[in-house]
DNA sequence: CTGAAAGCGCTTACAG
DNA sequence: CTGAAAGCGCTTACAG
């Protein structure tokens, strides 16, 4: 008779004979595949309940060599838009089995070589790239992949689904104009969705014959918010509107302006860009630009899930189309 | 002769006969273990360079029956102090060959039943718990586990680590009493460090002699922030400080001063706890307490390791003592 | 250090 | 549906 290990933590084929069938049954019943009794599955189940089994990920990904797990490769957890890009990635993905896991490129690089390589040894079916690091130091990819939020990425064989930074800068420029604003400066970063936010601004106030000042700091943090619109509202005192690249550098503006005695909306209307919490504190209370960032994730999702199937289709670019979140921040002018 | 299959996953026989040496110092090499010559040492991280070797965490995990990897259940990524604690355990465990893998309860529960358990089938070697979730929907924990940042969860044989909220709500408080405020409110949630900082704060005030008007709320994001402060504010007008649970309620409090046109710090000082970038920005400048977040990680792994050489050894708590951090948003009264 | 062997807990394909 | 079998890519212990 073979020995009872105490504490040894139960198999499959302890599952199987609890249940009174074959592994191989267990097997089918934790796939969720069709055409099992539903008497021996409820035994299988039940049998997973009172041996608290828990099916070992290692050994399914192993055998089956694949494990049903997406990596997303974040830039930063201070940048809350990750959040929602999860929420709709989540959304699409758990209905169909697939688990979520999230790696930022500064973490685990003592232990793996790069963020990619670390998500490829999970090992990971598939990669969601949201984040703006150079494509040089991610790493190699050979799984499906899609870049989520980032327009200037460039992976070769990934489809792109962003927000349209473009139109929403657009959006908000247009918006400050319809109130009356003629003076208008923009503060803003260096990265990919910041030049695209800038070069929108700059089309809508040429567009309209008007001076698009521009104040560009390295970051769009919230001191980049502060520092870059100190300069603007000391160089031009007459302007009476700030578009900022984000709403985290638009509470630096609030800030600025508050140093410098503007009231806003009274003295100077000010609108961001991402509709995060910030936005709506009641403090801000902060006209922006909704980036839809769920619809981001979702459709990412759909694209990967698709790319699965077809993996040496061309790739395609899919453009989520921004929103204007009119607040308290911004009124009319003149 | 053997087929070269293109394409195919690279394996540690592949390394080993590029390398030229034998598969079992390929391992050895891979965990990094001693008394392996410099040249086979060489030839072995050449050989993997060269082919592009990743190893395949699921067939060492399997094997070895270890995943080297750290589970921490996080509440909400929007609570940002998960950043620094992250960050903390990381510096401790990635030296020692540990991956930190992040859980949110809200995640992954269509795949897996619960967020433990997700982790659990990862399978992870060690759990941080830093939630305030209630123990029982966590599941059932059979690894060493530590909570990191909250007093009042009790799970079976876990250390704790944690910031001490009771000593930090009172050096909140005793600053502004050393500041010559006499009526003085707070506004707070219901969860467990809420909980102990009403608690410091009404120990403070009652040893001085005076009124502690506390306004409770069910969360403690910016709106309940927001509303406890519009009720404080309404019912005492005579209130010149108010002392918030976390720097994002202080956030809600600053827009009702606003609203009620009480300039912050003249009319009204205010202090929150955490130390956020909120905190930091321009626009509140707000006096805060540190809760150190970024140490209570390090201790937690500290405490994580230690426990996994010494499983039977009584759990111990260990609190980690706040700091406060003066910036404009408190000034003298009176 | 090598080399052959067993085993981790699953999946998969197959004959019945 | 069952049951026996092979295999996923490693680790581990062992004889040499």
């Amino acid at each position: 008779m073979k020995q009872e290990l105490v504490g040894r933590r139960p198999t499959i084929y302890d599952v199987a004979s609890a249940a009174g069938v074959s592994k191989s049954l267990v097997s089918l019943v934790l796939r969720g595949a069709p055409g099992v009794s539903p008497a021996r599955r409820a035994a299988v189940e039940d049998a997973i309940q009172r041996l608290n089994y828990r099916p070992s990920r290692a050994a399914a990904t192993l055998a089956a060599n694949r494990s049903r797990t997406v990596g997303v490769v974040l830039d930063d957890y201070r940048n809350l838009w990750f959040v929602e890009l999860l929420a709709g990635l989540h959304r699409e993905l758990a209905p169909r089995g697939f688990r979520v896991a999230v790696a930022d490129p500064s973490f685990n690089m003592e232990t793996d070589r790069s963020v990619v390589d670390g998500l490829m040894s999970l090992p990971v079916d598939a990669i969601v790239i949201a984040t703006e690091t150079p494509e040089e130091t991610l790493g190699a990819i050979d799984v499906p992949a899609v870049v989520a939020g980032n327009r200037d990425i460039d992976i070769p064989g990934a489809d792109i689904v962003a927000n349209d930074d473009l139109a929403g800068a657009r959006l908000a420029t247009e918006h400050l104009i319809e109130q009356g604003h003629r003076e208008i400066g923009h503060v803003t970063g260096s990265g990919g969705a910041a030049r695209l936010r800038a070069q929108g601004f700059e089309e809508v106030m040429h567009e309209q014959g008007l001076r698009a000042r521009i104040e560009r700091q390295q970051l769009t943090m919230e001191p980049d918010g502060y520092n870059a619109a100190l300069r603007l509202l000391d160089r031009n005192p007459s302007l009476t509107a700030i578009f900022a690249a984000n709403d985290t550098m638009a509470l630096g503006v609030a800030g600025a302006a508050k140093d410098r005695g503007r009231r806003i909306p009274e003295d100077l209307s000010l609108i961001g860009y991402d509709n995060s919490p910030l936005a709506s504190s009641n403090l801000l209370r902060l006209t922006t630009i909704n980036d839809r960032s769920k619809t981001v994730g979702v459709e990412a999702a759909k694209a990967l899930l698709w790319r699965m199937e077809n993996p040496s289709a061309p790739s395609h670019t899919k453009l989520i189309q921004p929103e204007l979140v009119v607040r308290a921040s911004t009124q009319h002018h003149g």
